[in-house]
DNA sequence: GTCTATAGAAGGATAGAC
DNA sequence: GTCTATCCTTCTATAGAC
């Protein structure tokens, strides 16, 4: 009967609930009663799995949302067949996501990010961590495409600026347009790259 | 008497600060009366100017923000030699912007279009507005520059991506790093565009 | 560990004197 | 138009019975 045989713990559905709900209307915006309505939970259970709170329970959703957006997004870069298909997926599956949930699901931490960046700083550098560890991941994957790291690096920052802007603009516009052309764009970026890498055709 | 003889009203100093709170830290973590008191206002001064509230005092901060963030940036882009120096300038001066104010200072609107952009249809509206201004004004410099006008279109859409989602990545990290990366891809893109307008040397 | 009840502060908004 | 005082709701967090 340890906590480790439920299917979902108590804990682990507060954190879900609170991730999508931050994620969608801002950490400010969201109450704790909304999180445990969601979770069908109560106070106490909030309070005993998270002594510290509100504070504790985000720090907690912007790790465990970061660490699974960026699974989703490498599943789909395996799934491709190269480097520049993966790049072309992640966007299009963006692009997808964002008008199969009428905008409201993109990034899951951009709000808090930008909420937090100049009043909490433990929050902030909780996202600051998640957004580094997707650099990394991405940098990896363009260096193991041949592209010399320092230039790696800047195609993984351009690469999630890219997204992170376009979800801004996708969800105010409710369109999928720039999705789509930050999607054109990174591919554009990426192919260059690739092109100093093998500069022979085939 | 009338109210336009004054340097900055009530109702001015009221949308300036609640801008610059909102754009720091969100549309919901700031309150109104922590407005009231940056504005040295009082409450019925609030309820005089807007009716509605806090919300109709955010719409107008999103429209008078939004409209001061573009004239800000066309300043720069005017002041700039030509089209390439000015989409350098504003990305670099983007970077200047947000290290010499802590990483406070970035994107005026981009907190709330997030925090709104599933539960605020009018705000939401507004910030798309704002945006849909941007892209019209980037846009119109780059057919002035001889690019076809569809082209022109995604080299502003992906421009303010670039810009947008490197506000979110280099506030997060406190580090201008983001911004820069962003700023060389993008003028990156807009060279590349231009070669295909000029494609013969000089 | 789970429930109810409630404290204590802060939120948005309004009333009414001047 | 400006000031003070206040209403009502919501918020986070805690207490205490079971």
């Amino acid at each position: 009967m340890s906590e480790d045989t439920k299917v979902q713990g108590t804990r682990e559905r507060l954190v879900s609930t609170a991730a999508d709900l931050f994620g969608r209307q801002g950490l400010s915006a969201t109450g704790i009663k909304q999180i445990l309505a969601g979770s069908k939970a109560q106070f106490s259970s909030l309070y005993h799995h998270f002594p510290g709170g509100k504070d504790q329970l985000a720090a907690e959703a912007i790790r465990t949302a970061g660490l699974g957006y960026q699974q989703f997004v490498e599943e789909i870069w395996d799934g491709a067949g190269d480097l520049l298909a993966g790049v072309r997926s992640i966007f299009d599956g963006a692009a997808y996501v964002l008008e199969a949930t009428d905008y409201a699901d993109a990034c899951p931490i951009a709000t808090i990010a930008l909420e937090v960046a100049s009043t909490n700083e433990d929050l902030r550098l909780a996202t600051a961590e998640v957004f580094e560890s997707w650099n990394r991941a991405a940098t990896v994957r363009f260096v193991a495409g041949g592209i010399t790291p320092s230039v790696a690096r800047e195609l993984a920052v351009a690469l999630i600026a890219l997204l992170e802007g376009a979800f801004v603009l996708s969800r105010a516009a409710k369109s999928p347009e720039s999705m789509l052309v930050a999607g054109k764009t990174a591919v554009a970026m990426v192919e260059r790259a690739l092109a100093l890498v093998e500069p022979h055709g085939g």
